[in-house]
DNA sequence: CTAATCCCGAGTAAACCAATAGGGATTGCG
DNA sequence: CGCAATCCCTATTGGTTTACTCGGGATTAG
């Protein structure tokens, strides 16, 4: 029951561009060292995170990455969602798959798994960026 | 996100013998045609869970095995950390793992991970096999 | 022009997963 | 007793995923 590194990594590199949302792009190169994260592994999430629409990039000199939104209107679900897939402790509970199970008793450990998949659902889209970021500050 | 099979099997698996608990033994077979698994890799599991002190085993002809305890006595919970370790979505907020953290804001995402794994936890720690045989009755 | 930066695809070693294989030990029953 | 049913254990395998690394191409500010 592990997030892999690509989840966690990217947490941190968004919480790093949300504690300076609004002063310019940040480069790659920065946030991998602020956060320690392996800068050609972080780049690839970044594509990822770019692709799925929550970050900008800017190429060239004086380039880097920002927030495409204010930390407060981020939720960590967007983020685990982009880089994991999606939040479902087995694949029968994914978002639009065919509720309808061939074993009649799988249903009983169906409601389980979504009463599971709720209760992580609603820890990670309940927090944002801007949460972190206050968490952080208030220490 | 992901249990894994194991998981997946091992709470099947449960859950059939908690249906016929106080019946004697069930035999590997049996349980792991009744569940569509595969015999031997559940044996592995089987083994596990034996290992772990939640189901008691007896051999040779007659033989199979059955709860250690009665069902509303078994959490899913035990099942989970039984097949797939500690549940926690990180590893540095497992149980009994020192929580210092070098990162200083390590502990902003921290927080977050450890709401994650209370909420995964209350789930899995409040449902018992008898939850899910009740479940499994009222249809 | 050039240095800084993002972008992209390929490759890779290690780990993990789900399952298979093959045999050994026990035990109820005829 | 002897055998069939059953659990027990260790090893191996093929496939996938993970967490990187490598090398080069495209863009842009100064």
């Amino acid at each position: 029951m592990r997030i892999s590194s690509r989840g966690k990594y990217g947490v941190r590199a968004m919480f790093e561009l949300a504690m300076h949302y609004g002063q310019g792009p940040i480069p790659l190169k920065v946030i991998a060292e602020r956060q320690q994260i392996s800068e050609h592994y972080l780049e690839q999430l970044m594509g990822t995170l770019r692709r799925a629409g929550l970050v900008n990039s800017m190429r060239g000199a004086q380039g880097g990455y920002e927030l495409a939104f204010a930390p407060g209107e981020i939720k960590i679900g967007q983020i685990i969602r982009a880089l994991e897939g999606p939040i479902a402790p087995v694949e029968c509970v994914e978002d639009g798959v065919d509720p309808a199970c061939e074993r009649f008793e799988g249903c009983a450990t169906r409601l389980l798994w979504e009463r599971l998949r709720d209760s992580m659902t609603e820890v990670l889209d309940s927090t944002t960026l801007a949460d972190l970021c206050e968490e952080a500050a208030s220490r």
